[in-house]
DNA sequence: ACCTGAACACCGTTCAAGT
DNA sequence: ACCTGAACACCGTTCAAGT
């Protein structure tokens, strides 16, 4: 009997189940396709219900970002570089499982615990582990963020792993091919040289962070040089 | 008399009128604040009018896009360093000028002739002006647009020129202002620290970018000096 | 007091009725 | 043949009517 009554009313309504339904929503079925009414309909409830534990869609969004920040591992201890190298790939990852995520993560006006926990985290790592003075932490954090999401930005849209370019190509075959090659020869090379290297735009995420992980390591000699040249005044900055 | 009849049917519609009122219109009133409705009010049609002169939202889209990537600098000669430089400079500006547009730029199914353009001038850059191996340019091109979207990305939705974590903070002083610099005392540091130096973010973009425009410039060394090593065998990749 | 269906002011797009 | 108003299937959210 109480099997029964549980069948029909099966779970109560939290806060916590609408977002993590709310996210699986999203990533099955797509962003667009996420609507309170949508969203009801997958909980067994009416639309009207949500509002009772949600305020808005907008506080809807907010509570499913830091459902992804809570994914992405926090900088480890053992080393300034690995710890932001693992950060970064976690980031990349939870931003693959979740590419809906990706505009917003850095609007949400009213940040989320565990959104702040991850920025809390990764400021001790460059201030403390790679010993960053404040501005330049804030270089290296800037830096490294703008690359990671705007990779992942690139990577979302990307109609498959090979590069809008030759998609854009194929169509402009049924114009004219000779046309398309003598007008963007560039291009034309580009997607004849991606296909012969069997070329995955996924394998590039690493390259450029560990490009940037080494202008950062530069910046960490640079500093530290001066540091000990300007003695204990460079502490102050 | 012509000129009666000119004020009250003004200018005939077509595509490219309407494409730029609809730029102009996300610009001003924001994006999602573009509807096709809205935008035949501001062009004193009817909103089906429209759809004689583009397929669909998707395709206004595109067209609006094209306007945007029409307005980005074509890498001029003169030193690879400074037309790259350049590029992302003139890139970033016009990603300010239509926030909007920073996540539909990469997507674009059907990029158009500006879109196909810009890529080819920038990659004839990469490979001719700076010499890279098209491996390397490829590199170098995902590098420098990750890094150039993704910072634009973040200054879209930064609600000043001051980090987010200072209006979450502004908030979290209401709560309890020492509970907050207790549990994240390097976002409190931060804080502190921003403040102090007059801190723009927008100043930010210009330092991430020498440091990549450094390590293009490391690789470039690298793979001259391994051509010299190897012979015309480099040439090959 | 709590919950929620109907209603409101919007969408993009189809389709048939008007010229 | 061309153009376009009404209509359709959707939105997020308000608000008053129901319990």
């Amino acid at each position: 009997m109480t099997t029964e009554k549980r069948s029909t009313r099966p779970i109560p309504l939290s806060r916590d189940r609408i977002l993590r339904a709310a996210v699986a929503v999203a990533d099955k079925r797509g962003f667009d396709s996420l609507s309170m009414r949508n969203l009801a309909q997958e909980l067994g409830t009416a639309p009207m219900s949500l509002y009772r534990h949600v305020d808005n869609k907008e506080d809807l969004l907010d509570g499913m970002i830091d459902i992804v920040f809570s994914e992405i591992e926090v900088p480890s201890s053992g080393g300034w570089r690995p710890a932001m190298r693992e950060r970064a790939m976690s980031t990349r990852k939870a931003l693959r499982r979740h590419p809906w995520a990706i505009g917003l993560m850095e609007s949400s006006k009213r940040p989320g615990p565990a959104n702040l926990a991850q920025h809390n985290a990764t400021l001790a790592c460059l201030r403390t582990d790679a010993g960053l003075s404040f501005p330049m932490a804030v270089h290296a954090y800037s830096l490294m963020d703008s690359y990671i999401h705007g990779f992942a930005l690139q990577e979302k849209t990307l109609p498959s792993d090979i590069p809008a370019e030759a998609e854009a190509r194929k169509e402009a075959v049924t114009d004219d091919d000779a046309a398309f090659a003598a007008e963007f020869p560039y291009l034309a090379e580009l997607v004849v040289e991606l296909r012969k290297a069997n070329y995955v735009f996924a394998d590039e995420f690493e390259y450029g962070l560990d490009l940037i992980l080494d202008g950062i390591e530069q910046l960490r000699k640079r500093e530290s040089t001066t540091a000990k040249r300007t003695g204990k005044a460079s502490k102050k900055h």
